[in-house]
DNA sequence: CGTTGTTTATGCAATA
DNA sequence: TATTGCATAAACAACG
């Protein structure tokens, strides 16, 4: 069963999830981080299906930004200002797909419940790895003023 | 204002 | 057949 990931689906509806198709943006991105508008661009520039009806898809694909777990978002720093946040996906979502399927994943991926006492006083370094794993906060008052050098070579131009 | 995010709700279809 | 993943709609806050 192929699985061509460039164009070829003319006007039809491609057989990717929004999930699919942001994860893809996403991936393809130098430094694995779009803002919306990226990926907005990403999807409708291979897609011709998606470059009529923005109004719908667009506000289903900012649903599942915020709604799944698998995506995470990164604050702009105060010297590369601009509109949104960088969207980047979770370290642990990174095998989501391994199906293969692209269309309906097994499991959705989801962050462990606020149980609160759980590792109530096991701070790790405030800026490793693991404390992304391990919070576990709703996706609303999460908010990651790092950035994972997981995703390799991210630099703002005057970051110094 | 238009864009970006967050959240709740409903219906459908694939899967277990 | 019950559950779960997904698509869509819609209301709304926040931001530049």
């Amino acid at each position: 069963m192929p699985r061509p990931c460039r164009e070829s689906y003319g006007d039809q509806k491609p057989p990717y999830s929004y999930i699919s198709l942001t994860a893809m943006a996403i991936w393809s991105s130098p430094d694995k981080m779009l803002p919306l508008a990226d990926i907005y661009r990403f999807i409708s520039d291979r897609f011709p299906y998606y470059r009529r009806n923005t109004q719908r898809w667009q506000n289903s694909l900012r649903h599942n930004l915020s709604f799944n777990d698998c995506f995470v978002k990164i604050p702009r720093r105060p010297d590369r200002p601009g509109k949104g946040a960088y969207w980047t996906l979770h370290p642990a979502a990174l095998d989501m797909f391994e199906n293969g399927s692209f269309l309906r994943r097994r499991k959705r991926f989801k962050l462990p419940k606020p149980e609160e006492d759980k590792e109530k006083r096991k701070r790790p370094a405030p800026f490793s790895i693991e404390s992304i794993m391990s919070d576990s906060r709703p996706a609303a008052s999460k908010q990651l003023h790092y950035l994972p050098n997981l995703y390799g070579p991210f630099r703002f131009d005057s970051c110094k």
